[in-house]
DNA sequence: TTAATTCACTTGCAAATTGCAAGCTATCTG
DNA sequence: CAGATAGCTTGCAATTTGCAAGTGAATTAA
């Protein structure tokens, strides 16, 4: 995660040029997850120490926060900062694309999972 | 590289979801770097192993395609198939992303490095 | 025509990262 | 007080990355 690098897109994959970071802030802004074990539950399957280690590094960046939750003192809030929203236009390219060109996918056997996510 | 993922955003990163694939991509559609020894003198330094498997995988996913220089036996041209052109508008806003974000960057001390790449 | 150089890799190996399973601690619920 | 639950941490094997050196075919230079 060096950042001495001059070209803005090599900066940008410098944070997010890794499998799992642009997942969890997509089910952080688009799904509204907050917890940690309702992003555990996405259907790409995130382990534990994985996810512990992209929500550390993602504050680090700045692009997630991370508070207690008011209602449950064991439980902890995780929320996208202005930062992350503005990847919206990232992810959004990004699903178009994904959506024009990866969508060979049989929904057929899978109706259940006909949501975005 | 599975593809068994609803999500486009999934998919797409499936493919992408590296340091280096979109790195590669970058330089072949922008940069319009054709030949091996021109992408491996990117500033990013990718090393020789990387880049060759990257070309290939690059290849199997119909993002490049490869043929022999006319010119030059020895040297083979990579180029960009539309799918990877398609990929422009993520490029353009990982680019504005990361202009806006990670660029504080000691532009002063590398005067002769002000282009984008 | 031979020698050096160039191009596009390949190989070996150490270091870092990933993925799986299990465990752990604090909080909460019955 | 006895589970259950949330959010991790730890251990370890497997995969991926990164560096350096080497390879073979094509080309250019002497």
């Amino acid at each position: 995660m060096k950042r001495k690098n001059c070209c803005p897109i090599a900066q940008a994959l410098g944070v997010l040029g890794d499998k799992w970071s642009l997942i969890v802030l997509r089910d952080v802004i688009f799904g509204k997850k907050r917890h940690f074990n309702d992003l555990l539950a996405s259907p790409e399957k995130i382990s534990t120490n994985i996810l512990a280690n992209r929500l550390k590094t993602l504050q680090e960046e700045s692009l997630l926060c991370c508070c207690v939750d008011p209602e449950n003192r064991r439980s902890k809030i995780y929320t996208p900062t202005e930062k992350a929203q503005d990847l919206v236009p990232v992810l959004v390219e990004l699903y178009k694309w994904g959506e024009k060109y990866n969508d060979k996918v049989d929904r057929v056997d899978n109706p259940s999972q006909a949501g975005p996510f």
